[in-house]
RNA sequence: GCUGCUAUAGUGUAGGGGCCAAUCAUGUCGGCCUUUCACGCCGACGACUGGGGUUCAAAUCCCCAUAGCAGCACCA
């Protein structure tokens, strides 16, 4: 009997649909909105949900996505994060409707910020760093903030020409000295760097992302900003920029922290692990990157569905791996083939059994996807573990059942019969095996660590595709060749 | 220290004065189905941080406390 496919998109559709996002403020006539990562290293699970929701929200109202790369530390440019990103903003299904560059734009910020300072809305410090401090969070002005309009502009002019060297001038924006927050009070919106040089420019005055981020958001037309929290403080000193150019500012929501166990997500930490060979790469199964939950076997759309139910509150959560485990177990059961992982693998010899063919289906749920045929000749591979019940009963899956018994030490195999009611009477575990002469060496990559087994012939084909083990879990088949097959596991 | 944001079951989320002895998902436990401990189905468990106030009525509004988080970088 076969379902209305119409039925099975409906079953499906429900398992894994994911409620409404809240509504966005002015957004009924089309928003536009960006994703503004800096490209120090491959994106990662915190990145997927600002990445996600601003493109939910775009496909929700209709609009703009725009992809900005915020280059504008040569500190944190990693050259191939470039490419990098733009592979893992692809992988997670986002329509991009234009990609923009800062290190493009700094004839931009060079002018608005003669613009800014000319209106008297920043000027050129030369103060000390710890001097600046302690003016600061004294309320205090320092003494450049005093200077003519004039006096700025030519010293701004001098930055330009290259005539302050790294850390001995900065442009500052003009707030306000008595506010009661400290992190608002004259910040600055440019520096000056001598090395290391930008990868892709000539530059020695660099802007800060407060400064590069209103002027692009407001030049670019972004209506709405989805950022964590940690923005906040950046919100309210880009406000001023805003105002002194008398620009409308975009709706803003900033969402909760997300913290995640288990993976490393810092891209130092990460970076550093890699060259130092504790990490393979930056798909290595421990990290939180994007590339890493592919190659797990995690399908985009479970990330993508997971940070919509996430949403953008504004209270701190945990990050729920189980919850995306069960996202994605939506997506890969009904697609996964069956197969046979035999860990840990003990070869034995069964005594009295007759040689056959087991059949077993490659899905349970769909028969006609076909058939693996296992052959059994007297001996077969199974898993340490589960023989150690003596005196007991087995039944190898699809095959006959087993019967267990130690004779002065040693374990003795035999056959127990055909009878699956015998089996279930006995209360045997119905466990898998393999042909000795028909295994594959298997290797199953855990965050925990490796397991070593074997697994079916069949399991060579499936390259690639997310399988599941029976009774061990679903994996990715990652590697096969000559010398057998590496899996990555992807959740139970 | 100063400033700000947040607070619903183990986790995520809905609910923004009465319809809430609080939604949904996930999880856990039990049962059914099943030659996988998967999937599916049925059932159970489990929460409004605390204290004041406003109101006929508070998870919802206000205040305080507590806790968590963030900012106070010439990072983003």
């Amino acid at each position: 009997m076969e379902l209305a496919p119409e039925l099975v998109e409906e079953i499906q559709r429900k398992k894994t649909r994911v409620k409404e996002l809240p509504a966005l403020e002015g957004a009924e006539k089309g928003v536009v909105m960006r994703f503004a990562p800096n490209p120090s290293g491959p994106l990662h699970l915190g990145h997927a949900r600002a990445a996600v929701l601003n493109d939910a929200y775009v496909r929700k109202y209709g609009g703009k996505y725009i992809l900005r790369i915020e280059d504008t530390d040569p500190k944190r440019v990693d050259t191939d994060a470039y490419a990098m990103v733009r592979e893992d903003i692809e992988w997670l299904g986002i329509s991009v409707h234009e990609i923009i560059y800062q290190s493009d734009r700094f004839d931009l910020y060079y002018t608005l910020a003669q613009e800014l300072i000319g209106k008297g809305g920043a000027y050129v410090c030369t103060c000390e760093n710890e001097q600046f401090r302690e003016l600061k969070l004294a309320k205090k002005p320092c003494p450049c903030r005093d200077g003519e309009v004039e006096t700025n502009l030519g010293l701004w002019q001098e930055m330009l020409d290259g005539e302050f060297s790294e850390g001995t001038a900065s442009v500052r924006v003009r707030t306000d000295l008595d506010h009661p927050d400290p992190a608002m009070r004259d910040y600055p919106i440019f520096r000056i760097l001598n090395s290391p040089p930008h990868p892709r420019m000539e530059a020695q005055v660099y802007p800060l992302m407060n400064f590069s981020v209103a002027v692009d958001d407001h030049t670019l037309g972004v209506t709405h900003v989805i950022r964590g929290k940690d923005h906040i403080a950046n919100t309210r000193r880009q406000r001023y920029i805003f105002d002194y150019f008398g620009w409308k500012p975009p709706v803003y929501r900033h969402y909760g922290r997300m913290s995640i166990e288990g993976v490393v997500l810092s891209t130092s930490q990460m970076r550093e692990g890699i060259q130092d060979g504790r990490f393979q790469g930056w798909d290595d199964i421990r990290l939180g990157t994007l590339r890493a939950l592919a190659r797990r076997g995690i399908r985009p759309q479970a990330v993508r569905d997971a940070m919509e139910e996430i949403g953008i509150g504004e209270t701190d959560i945990s990050f729920s791996w189980e919850n995306l485990f069960a996202k994605n177990r939506a997506f890969v059961d009904p697609e996964a083939n069956r197969y046979f992982f035999v860990p840990d693998p003990v070869e034995v010899s069964i005594s009295d059994a007759p040689e056959q063919t087991a059949h077993a289906l490659l899905h349970p749920g769909d028969a006609e996807r076909g058939r693996r045929d296992i052959h059994f000749s007297g001996r077969a591979l199974l898993p340490g573990e589960e023989i150690r019940d003596v005196p007991g009963m087995v039944r190898l899956k699809d095959l006959f059942n087993v019967t267990l018994r130690q004779e002065h030490g040693i374990m003795e195999f035999t056959y127990g019969g055909e009878s699956l009611a015998v089996a279930r009477e006995a209360g045997a575990p119905i466990i898998q095996w393999l042909p000795p002469d028909a295994a594959v060496p298997c290797t199953l990559v855990t965050p925990a660590g490796e397991r070593q087994g074997a697994c079916e012939q069949g399991a060579r084909t499936e390259a690639g595709r997310v399988v599941q083990f029976e009774r061990i879990g679903f994996a990715r088949i990652d590697s096969v060749s000559p010398e057998g097959i590496i899996a990555y596991f992807t959740h139970k």
